[in-house]
This record gives C-alpha cells, structure tokens and sequence, in this order.
DNA sequence: CTGAAAGCGCTTACAG
DNA sequence: CTGAAAGCGCTTACAG
C-alpha cells in the first residue's frame, strides 16, 4: 500500500540512488530523468519513508515535550497548554514533529519513552526534579527548560522576568493608592511564585509600605480551588484589617480568591482590589474581568524551540537562557481603594 | 554515545541475534547468557533504538492527533485539550507515543507530515473536511474521528449522545418552571450544536411549550466574545420579550453571554437563569457558577485510543462508532423563574 | 550525470 | 540454545 523507492526507480526506469538524489535535492540529474521520477512519484503519491530516513541521517526531525504535573490538566492547562501551542507552531514551522507526554511522577520513565524513539531534542516544561535533569543530561540529547525551577547552571532556560512583574503589580496598586494590600503566595519552591512574591514585597517596601506579614498567605498550592479555600479561612480577618487590595502569585489563586468574595458579597473592585499573574484566558472572561501581569506565553514556546533547534543544528549555542518580559493588563477588577468602579 | 546492539553482543561475548531475542523476551538463551547480557545492558543503560526497530517491525508505536482550528487555541482549547489529555494517558497505557498536531486550513499538509513519519494510527479531532478524510483513508492507516462532523459512513466516530443532552437541557429548565426560554444556537453544520438545539427545540415541544422563533438568536461562531456580542445586540429584547431563562449550545457562548449580562446590571439566576453544555472547567469557576450538560471529554480519549489500538492491531474491529452519555450538571446560574437564588 | 555497494540498528527465519 | 545472513527503506560516498 506505500510505495519504497526501488518501486519508483523501476517504474521510472532508473537507480534508487538517482531518485533519492531527485527526492533530497542534492546531486545531480539529468532533466530527462528528473522529469520521469517526479511524474512517478505524483502518480503514486509516494512519500518517501521518515523512519528509513531517520536511520540512515540519524534525525528522526522529531522533539519531545514533557510536561510535569502531578495531576490533570496536562495539555489542557492554561498556562502549560499555551506553551505547548507556540511549541507546536514554532516547530512545525521548522519541520519538526512534536510528541507531548507528562511525568506525573517526575520519574524516568517519560523520559525513557522518549529517548528511545530517538528524539532530536527534548523540551521540558515545568518543574522537573534533578535525577530527570541528570538523566537526560546523560543521554546526549539536546534539551531546555521552560518555565522551570532549577539551580544547575548547565540547563538552559526560558523563564519570564517574574521579579519584575512582581514589582510591576506592586507599583500599579502602590499607584492607584492601596496601602494595605493582602498577598496570597503560591508554592515558593516553584521559582516563578517565589519571585514574583520577592518582587512584589520589595517594590512595596520601597514605596515605604511594608507588607504587614499577617495579610501574607502562604499556600503550597496554585490552584483555583485553594485561592478560595484561603479566602473563606481569611477573608473576613484581611477586610477586618482594613486591606483594600488583594494580589496573588497567579491568575488561578486570584481568580478562587475572588469568586469566594463575590459570592459571599464582596464587591470588586469597590470594596476590594484583586490583582493576579499570567494573564490566563480566563481572566479576561471573568465579570470582573482580571488585573493581572501578563506572562509571554506564546514567546516562550516560540523561544524554546528556536533555542532548541540551535542546539540540535550544533550552530553557535547561546549558553545563556532567555528571560521574557512582563507587562500590566489592566481590568476591571481593580480600582482606587474607596471607589465606585 | 549511544550503543548499539552490536556492541552489548562483544560485550557479553554473545552474537547480536542472542541479544535480540533476550531483549524481545521471544527466542530462547540459555540462563548464563542471559545474566551477562541483562549485566551489560543495566551497565551502559543500553536503550534500543526505536526508529530502527519500527524500520523492521514495520510499527512505529506512534500516534498521530490532529486538531483542526481556524484560530488558537489547540492543546489548550478547553474541551479539545480535555479530550487530549486522556488520548495521551490512554495511548502511553498502551504503549504509544503521542504526535500531536493542527491543521489550520483543513489542508492536506499536517496529514502528509504524519504519514510520512509512519504512524500506526490518526486520531481526527473535531471536523475535517470530506478530502482531508478521503486522503487519509487511501493510505491506509487506520484513522477515526473525535466529536467530528461527517456523513462519511466509513468512518468510526466517537461523540456525545448531544441530542438527548440537549434534550436533558430543555426538560431540566422547563421543570424549573421556565416556559419562555431564549437560545443561542452555534454553528449549525456542526454535528454538535446542531443536534443539541434540535434536542432542545424538540423536548421543549413535547411540553408543549414550543420555543419562539424569534427568542432562538443563530451564530456561525461558538466562542466567548459572540456570546457577549450576541447578548449586547438582543440581551434586552429578549429580556422585554419576557424571557426568564437563556440555553445556549456551549459554555463559551453562555458564559459570554452571562458576563455581558453581569456587567449590565441583569442578576443571574434571578433575573435570568444560563445555561451551557459542555461542562469545561470554566463553567465550574465562574461567579455564578454554571449549570450545564457535561460531556465525557475524558472518556472520549480513552474510547478514541481503546478503538485505534483495535483498529491498528485488526482485531474484531468494532464497525460502529461510539455514544457517550452525557448529563446534567446543575449549578448556581439557574433558579426557578422570578425567584432568588 | 548515474548506478552498485555499503551501511544505519535492529529482527527474523534458517541452519547448525 | 546460538550465530550468520538477509532484509526493513533509505542515503552517501565511490566508481564509472
């Protein structure tokens, strides 16, 4: 049912090594014989065989993505999910064909999976933890991290300028006037959380308006349900407290913050200003829609596998990662403490 | 960097052959051969290569999803993502790697592209247009189609029962009390949103309650922004018109239309109940939250990969399709008419 | 300009 | 139980 290339050598009256040459573009032909051959293939719509190539060149023109969550969403999540898109774009755009797969329990065996197919390069996206990295490093297969935590110096990565954003979050609501803002913290062994939070802290602190650490909520988690969760433990004690403004280290932590708050009478931005990070589709759909810092996602995906495709083609490497900036969308969920909207 | 088969064979003192079969686990070796075999292999952390192997098993152990969407998202939409999601948990379950890909133009070339990589299967997400399907059913492979729209009764389809769901829509609102319910009814020629208005429509006549014609607003598009642009456009007439509840054939649409009416003062459940269908994540976390006909996303993926890994291993195919059951998800958007919520 | 040969890393009969 | 040989579908020097 496919054709092979001695097939298509027969029917044109020549040698599998004049249509290969034909079919590659490099070596000579005659036009005679170039003419024969591509009818042929036209004819029998043939495709030449990537897996017989991928043997003989030794790229298999494939990349590996590996996302790690613990639980679900995998392609679905918001940020990772954008991520992945750009990934996919940029690489098909260089001929690449991209396998998805997630390590839910950072252990080898995604990585495994991948390596044996021969993978051109890998793409890590999160978190992943150092025996992964080690392993892979081991391989010989050319990778980078996106939006990840590490401190091995080896690894390549693509990140946001997450302590600037804090500190952009910080002087926007410094600005509109809030001086008493509360802070939800996600996980802050995740790099970006812990940035974003330093970031916001110290931008405040600079403004002369130290964040009281009892309107600091820490959380091991980021999740939509746990911003709501915090805010039915604390929310009455942080209005008590006279805060007029509520910033969380992501859209999802802010966006639970805020449905509790709606739903138990709270009117944002009037009565409270709420404030996130990413800028995930959702907050642009939420009534309030979400302030939040914009993250480049599309950016990230497109500068991983330009990064990676470097490394693969062995040119010039950039030993550095690539740092992508920030940016305030402003929304409807904010205003000057004390205000209509 | 990588070792070859050839090279565990000098190591062990074995020929490549006997390697091979202890590998493959099917051929037999004596016990001591087997020992210096497994030590080599566990030492170099020999992987064997799966390009060459698929080159002679003449599988590749591969995948292929393709996504058609005009606009991004892809792997981040909200139901397509979901639907991924369990494609890639199933088919890794199953031992298959995942491709994934989009086809924006509905063109041949993302087909090409996975063809030529050999795939053992493709997995067609959402509609495709009757030549996309043509061309791939003459290659071969096998393929089937995920919530698609098609009259190609070739091909294996996997969808939601989306007529009853409309229809569970349609008897739950008019339990409620609803009698004058408006509808936002998306692309039509999709199989989707087509049989769900005609589920709706035809359990609503059943109650004798036949919808107007002029409360049901039609739309080529099923995204968020035409649910709010559709709702500015006829939200007060339809209000005018004494509408008490508004069903729409998505999330997004409702949901669109829900936040164009939070922003205009119009309280919902109380004033008017929302209804969506899909059940995306969304829906969950809005403020209100809502109520919707969910659809088994992760069940589809699994039925997707559970019939192509029958399909490409010629087992009793199963020449029917699948019908997923879908239900009613009732949550804070709807109320009987006239009441609070 | 073109073809025969070797080889990419495996697996699979086939002899022994 | 084990090894030599052929072959999967290509590409790449190397002769001619």
């Amino acid at each position: 049912m496919s054709h092979t290339i001695k097939q298509i050598a027969d029917l044109a009256g020549v040698s599998k090594s004049t249509v290969s040459r034909i079919i590659s573009g490099n070596g000579y032909a005659s036009p005679e014989a170039r003419e024969r051959v591509e009818r042929v293939i036209a004819e029998l719509q043939y495709k030449p065989n990537a897996v017989a190539r991928a043997m003989v060149s030794q790229r298999t023109n494939n990349i590996g993505v590996i996302i790690y969550r613990q639980h679900h969403p995998i392609a679905s999540h918001p940020l990772y999910g954008k991520i992945l898109d750009a990934v996919i774009l940029a690489a098909e755009a260089l001929g690449y064909s991209v396998f998805v797969t997630t390590d839910q329990e950072m252990s080898l065996r995604r990585a495994d999976f991948l390596l044996e197919k021969r993978v051109d390069g890998l793409i890590l996206i999160s978190r992943l933890r150092q025996n992964v990295i080690d392993y892979v490093k081991r391989f010989g297969v050319p990778y980078l991290m996106v939006n990840g935590t590490t401190d091995d110096a080896d690894v390549l990565q693509i990140v946001s300028r997450d302590e600037e954003g804090g500190g952009q979050a910080a002087a926007y609501l410094h600005r509109l006037g809030h001086r008493n803002i509360a802070v939800i913290a996600g996980p802050q062994e995740h790099r970006s959380h812990n940035l974003r939070l330093k970031g916001f802290c110290e931008r405040l602190a600079r403004s002369g308006c130290r964040p009281d650490e009892s309107a600091v909520l820490y959380s091991s988690q980021s999740t939509f349900e746990e911003g709501r969760r915090l805010m039915s433990e604390h929310g009455e004690r942080l209005r008590a407290m006279g805060c007029t403004a509520l910033f969380a280290t992501n859209d999802m932590l802010a966006l639970g913050a805020m449905k509790w708050l709606l739903e138990h009478g709270v009117s944002v931005p009037r009565e409270l200003s709420v404030m996130g990070f990413d800028d995930i589709d959702l907050s642009a759909m939420y009534a309030p829609s979400l302030t939040t810092i914009s993250v480049d996602k599309a950016g990230m995906g497109r500068e991983a596998v330009r990064l990676l495709d470097r490394l693969i083609r062995q040119e010039a490497a950039p030993a550095e990662g690539v740092e992508l900036a920030t940016g305030l969308i402003e929304r409807g969920s904010t205003a000057p403490p004390g205000t209509g909207s």
